[in-house]
DNA sequence: TACCAGTCAATATA
DNA sequence: TATATTGACTGGTA
């Protein structure tokens, strides 16, 4: 788009909303009023490149991320610069205190999202309650944590969301005013949620797709079918489709959301079991460990699960071998007990740093997060997730053995496979 | 091509 | 109303 375009369009909107230069400057572009009046340029090509245009007001109330907070002090440096210069952080602390910071303010997470990380409120819900460890986060999922860190170390970043909070009050309450004096004008642009409610054109709206909600019975079923087998065949998802009425890419899907749940729940499991004490993974509803979980230590062939017999009465159908790759509980096999159990990590291997640590733990919380991971060797059992996690690592384990025996049974070392 | 990480956004729940 | 959950999607990688 023209850049003269856009930066036309920016004042239309400041002026619309009665939302000054120096607070836009300020919270979306880091620059000064006086730079902002002069931008006929390229504004917003300044910016970090994982910081999108504004589309939006960010005083709006729109639910639309994008926009975060410049970062402070760093304006020279993109946040990519940041995140590949940044120490391991500490993710799970970081997002501790983020909680903390926001409940103690009474800040929502939807603001905090679209100003400061430039998520949506789901997102933000999601990487707070289960924040991933450090070194098994890629640089673009460093990203939230290196704003909030900075965040964190703004002595006015509250006071930075507080402003912003009551400028989208403001914000909204001329817009209802605006509104209720007009009932006929038609305000697409920034209408927030009113916008979420269908304010959109027609053509949008039969664009869009209704969203599936699977039935408890449907979900049961796919769990015990993923005991069966994580990395089902086509087949097998054809028959899962086809018994539970639903498109196979609904069931493609739902493997893949749920493999990956079932992987981070698994960090934080760790985590907490290393010492983090309550936080997130005390919920009910994740697809954690409530019945997902002899996948992960079975043996490839299933023969440890317990979901066949139900799978297949209950669906009627017989879940084929041969494509199943075992991969689901290869990895977290090696997110688990690589580091731990034996000399299996690779160069892709997940160690911490200096294999302190399974999960990532960092050197400056490894002292607050218990000193390891490892799976005591014996000992009582402190409390059910203990042994819940016990019982995980001995299947691990176990897998690995498994593995590891498969493999000393080829001769030929490059016919070992892990 | 299959899989994954990361995310959105609709919906459910507190 | 704020937060949590989760199906769907995008883009990257092996």
């Amino acid at each position: 788009m023209d850049t003269a375009e856009i930066a036309r369009q920016v004042k239309e909107q400041l002026i619309k909303h009665n939302i000054g230069q120096r607070v836009f400057g300020h919270y979306v572009l880091g620059l000064s009023q006086e730079s902002i009046n002069g931008l006929s340029g390229d504004p917003l090509a300044s910016q970090s490149s994982s910081i999108k245009a504004p589309s939006d007001d960010p005083s709006g109330g729109e639910s639309q991320p994008g926009t975060p907070l410049p970062l402070p002090g760093h304006t020279g440096l993109s946040i990519q610069e940041l995140v590949a210069m940044s120490p391991e952080l500490d993710t799970y602390a970081i997002t501790k205190k983020v909680k903390e910071v926001l409940t103690d303010n009474n800040l929502g997470q939807r603001l905090f999202g679209e100003t400061i990380l430039g998520l949506t409120q789901g997102s933000v819900s999601d990487l707070l309650a289960r924040p991933k460890p450090w070194h098994k986060l890629s640089l673009k999922g460093r990203e939230p944590f290196v704003r909030m860190q900075l965040w964190l170390q703004d002595p006015h970043s509250v006071e930075k969301l507080m402003d912003m909070k009551r400028l989208e009050k403001k914000a909204y309450m001329k817009r209802r005013l605006s509104s209720l004096s007009d009932s006929h004008s038609v305000d697409v642009g920034l209408v927030g949620t009113d916008y979420m409610q269908g304010s959109q054109s027609p053509g949008q709206q039969h664009l869009k797709k209704p969203r599936v909600v699977l039935g408890p019975e449907e979900k049961e079923a796919l769990k015990r079918a993923y005991q069966q087998k994580p990395y089902p065949s086509p087949k097998t998802i054809e028959e899962l489709a086809s018994q539970l009425n639903l498109k196979t890419s609904t069931v493609i899907n739902w493997f893949h959301n749920y493999r990956s749940r079932i992987r981070r729940e698994l960090f934080i499991e760790e985590i907490q079991a290393a010492g983090g004490v309550g936080g997130p993974g005390s919920d009910a509803g994740s697809p954690s460990l409530r019945g997902s979980k002899s996948g992960e230590g079975d043996s490839c062939d299933g023969t440890e699960s317990e979901g066949t017999v139900e799978i297949r009465q209950g669906l009627g159908i017989g879940l084929d071998d041969q494509s199943g790759t075992c991969k689901d509980q290869d990895m977290e096999a090696e997110s688990e007990t690589d580091c731990t159990s034996s000399g299996l990590a690779g160069p892709g291997s997940s160690c911490g740093p200096g294999g302190l640590a399974l999960f990532g733990l960092t050197e400056a919380s490894s002292s607050s997060q218990a000193s390891s991971t490892n799976i005591p060797a014996s000992g009582p059992a402190r409390n059910p997730r203990d042994n819940n996690l016990r019982k995980k690592k001995a299947a691990n384990l176990n897998n690995i053995i498994h593995r590891l025996e498969k493999a000393a049974s080829k001769e030929d070392p490059s016919e070992w496979e892990f």
